[in-house]
DNA sequence: CGACCGTTTGAAAGGCATCAAGGCCAGTGG
DNA sequence: CCACTGGCCTTGATGCCTTTCAAACGGTCG
């Protein structure tokens, strides 16, 4: 078992969160549960791999990501704490995941997952919740792939990140390097540099060292990422 | 009820397919459904409006579209025969639902459908998989935005619609004009038409009017698709 | 201190969009 | 019956945004 985290790079049990030890938030306390630390790099599991297990984040950051024959890479999504990885998948993953930094996350069996979802109608819910939610996301993503620039491209990340881990004062850091933020966003690492250099010259953001952003100007990046339609109301 | 379909445009309930009717396929029996038809350009349901219904395409084809302030569309999905749309909302729709042609669909309730799931752990589990279908479907077009050329998108898109339509010896015809394919691909009509006509150049397809289309080698294609191969270079 | 890796910045190239015009087909009305 | 009209499609010329190529900068860790 957790075949796909022995090679090469080493990703160490941490303890067992059973039904007995369920602590705070379990999702699943009627499963058992690993607690899994994993160093920077280190791959989850890999490109078309069979769907074993599902986790979930509980500190640090985890790329799902594909590559192209010729070297191109695609990162699926930012899967920060709390987020799930692993749920989407039907009996294979389609994109590998890795951990973008030093991550600890919990680890489910499919199999348990599964059997539990067809008992307990609220874990069932659960999980279609989960799935829902990352279609919802995938579709928003579809739209800035298909119509945004790179500027708007760029504003929609940072207005995401802002409201996924900002501490209030719109302070976060990001846990990714920018040759990540553009395989994210289908751009060239030299572009996203750009990008935020531009925003930077514009007061829109500040950067302390490379990692740490600040939003300075919220409304103007919002209004940058070009989601300004809901015609509908009711 | 049925209140997104009465703005406009005329969207008729042919008949009622519940339980007793339940013909050939009905794939949630237990519950009853609507036969709608649909004219060209219809509205199914709008961008932002509650997830009343859920509706499987019977004939006909659907896209899915969102639209930008400053008019850029950009189309979610194509649903064909067979296929369901209004499932992936929580409890809005982030796209909206419009019929490319006169479309033939069945029509459920959402609350109903709902229901049903939480009693029934095989209608739970078959939503469940079109969820699953969705987001594997959302993440290799997340694949094909993020790092695929003009090109390499066209090629995608013929090989997706030749799995879908084709009538086996390689021949299908697009329900859809140009446009549909710029929004849906990320590109201009002008784009596509030029794709197109390099295709046909190149022998790779043929294509008799402007929506008939013969997949002559299938193999350069699917190279071309770029999931394996090496970029596509004139 | 110095090498390395990620980041930033600049200059040039390329691919797709934009602008513009002409062609084809279906529906319409004289 | 046929010219007319409008929508959609195709093709060409030009421009712009992003990539590519290249080099310098800065922080980190031996």
């Amino acid at each position: 078992m957790l075949a796909s985290l022995t090679s090469g790079n080493h990703a160490a049990v941490l303890g067992r969160a059973g039904f007995a030890a369920a602590h705070n938030a379990t999702p699943f306390p009627q499963i058992a549960s690993h607690v899994l630390r994993v160093a920077r790099d280190t791959e989850l599991y890999a490109e078309g791999s069979p769907s074993h297990h599902v986790y979930q984040v509980l500190s640090g950051a985890v790329r799902t990501c594909k590559l192209l024959g010729d070297g191109r890479r695609q990162i699926g999504f930012f899967a920060l704490p709390g987020d799930w990885i692993g749920l989407d998948a039907a009996t294979r993953h389609l994109y590998a995941a890795e951990a973008v930094k030093t991550t600890v996350l919990l680890c489910f069996s499919r199999r348990e997952l599964d059997a539990l979802a067809r008992t307990e109608p609220t874990a069932a819910q659960l999980v279609q919740n989960v799935l829902r939610e990352g279609l919802a996301a995938a579709e928003r993503r579809i739209l800035m792939f298909g119509r945004k620039t790179a500027m708007e491209r760029m504003a929609s990340f940072l207005a995401d990140m802002d409201a996924r881990l900002a501490d209030g004062r719109g302070c976060f850091t990001l846990p990714m390097a920018r040759g990540d933020i553009a395989d994210y966003l289908g751009l060239t690492t030299e572009t996203v540099s750009r990008m935020l250099s531009e925003l930077r010259r514009r007061r829109a953001i500040a950067l302390e060292g490379t990692q740490s952003v600040r939003i300075l100007d919220r409304a103007w990046l919002e209004g940058l990422s070009g989601e300004e339609t809901p015609r509908y109301s009711a």
